[in-house]
DNA sequence: AATAATTTGTTGCTTTTGCAACAGAAAAAA
DNA sequence: TTTTTTCTGTTGCAAAAGCAACAAATTATT
């Protein structure tokens, strides 16, 4: 995204802030974060990529917001309601800023640079939070697994601005993405590809159709 | 919500902008806007009740958001992606304030009051909606009907403190709005029924769980 | 390099959901 | 008030999706 230098912008002026900042590394699997009720964390990944996700009663595991690059999450972005665990998982090698929200509306006195650059960024890069949620939305309201598909590669392709592309998850994490079953993905791409409409190795795939 | 009296604010700060501001008033199901590619409208719902709809190319209608009063919406919280026509119906008599949200930025000469509220109040006004998206993308992953109508009712419960409620939607539209078949729904209602999970009467729900 | 763990690909069977169609109730319009 | 329109509630049947189980392939770990 074209946001990506403002983001470091926005990140050299928080470590240089005269908050407490953590910086921490976390290799592949390990919990990020969890998110907690009322603590108002704010988490800039600026490298690797996670996945934040949940667990319901049931033991169905859903990968409600995947995070690459100077992606930001934590509690600001999601009101924590007490019967859904959820945590960011490392999928790799991740450097991952935390910082408390509530610290950002507190005017410290020596008004820095820092609160500056914040409030300057802050509704962009939030905006541009809203508009990934949009587009989760988008995905998870088409009515079949095809659709959802379809979409999704729609989506990667305009991404990427080309038609063949690998798939940024693992075929099983993409289906906890579009929350439906691996299986019934499976065989759904199968029928896309006896049909047409992709190509498919691995988790390479190549759109046939338009 | 408790947002609400900060919209106050907003709101008395963007009609005595030094911008053009344009106030409107619509009647049940009028068009109040349709999304448009690089406009970035930002609209906010003096009062009244009004649905972000979809139609897909299959005909299936879905309801991507509900506002109610003071609630904001426009481009500037959706991409628009050229498939698909959005745009948002008043579900009665609604009065919106319409602003171009790329003014914002512009900062004005004489350095007005309404700049000052305006930085100050969005950042809170935008987390909010991510929230409600958050709140949407967790129903809409749950993986049955079942599970999709408790997690609303839940959600309603809450919000309302109180285990008896009416819907604030028709039972079509609240198919709709959770992306299922309405009579697949209405089927599942009345088992939630039989097994004793739920009270209904029409549109009146009441919580029989927990 | 060998072993273990995870992911992919496939399938038969079951359950859930969608579709279509219709009658009655309720709400809106004339 | 009467008529028209929309919404609710129901059902049989068809299609889609979920579940479970397993082998093959790929990727990590030792």
């Amino acid at each position: 995204m074209n946001i990506s230098f403002d983001i470091k912008q926005f990140v050299e002026a928080l470590e240089n802030s005269c908050h407490k900042v953590r910086k921490k590394t976390f290799s592949k699997n390990e919990v990020i974060t969890n998110y907690i009720e009322k603590r108002n964390q704010l988490c800039i990944l600026l490298d690797g990529s996670a996945d934040l996700v949940r667990y319901d009663l049931n033991g169905n595991r859903t990968i409600i917001d995947h995070f690459s690059k100077y992606d930001v999450f934590g509690e600001v972005f999601y009101i924590v309601s007490t019967n859904n665990e959820l945590f960011v998982e490392a999928k790799g090698k991740c450097e991952v800023l935390f910082y408390i929200y509530d610290d950002i509306k507190k005017k410290c006195k020596t008004n820095c640079k820092f609160h500056e650059t914040l409030t300057e960024l802050l509704p962009e890069l939030i905006l541009n939070k809203v508009t990934n949620l949009n587009m989760r939305i988008e995905l998870l309201t088409k009515r079949s697994i095809r659709d959802k598909l379809v979409g999704y590669f729609n989506l990667i392709s305009s991404m990427y601005l080309t038609k063949s592309f690998s798939l940024p998850f693992s075929l099983t994490d993409l289906a906890d993405y579009l929350s439906v079953d691996r299986s019934a993905m499976m065989r759904e791409l199968k029928l896309l590809k006896d049909d047409g409409f992709i190509e498919k190795t691995g988790n390479k795939i190549t759109l046939l159709y338009k």
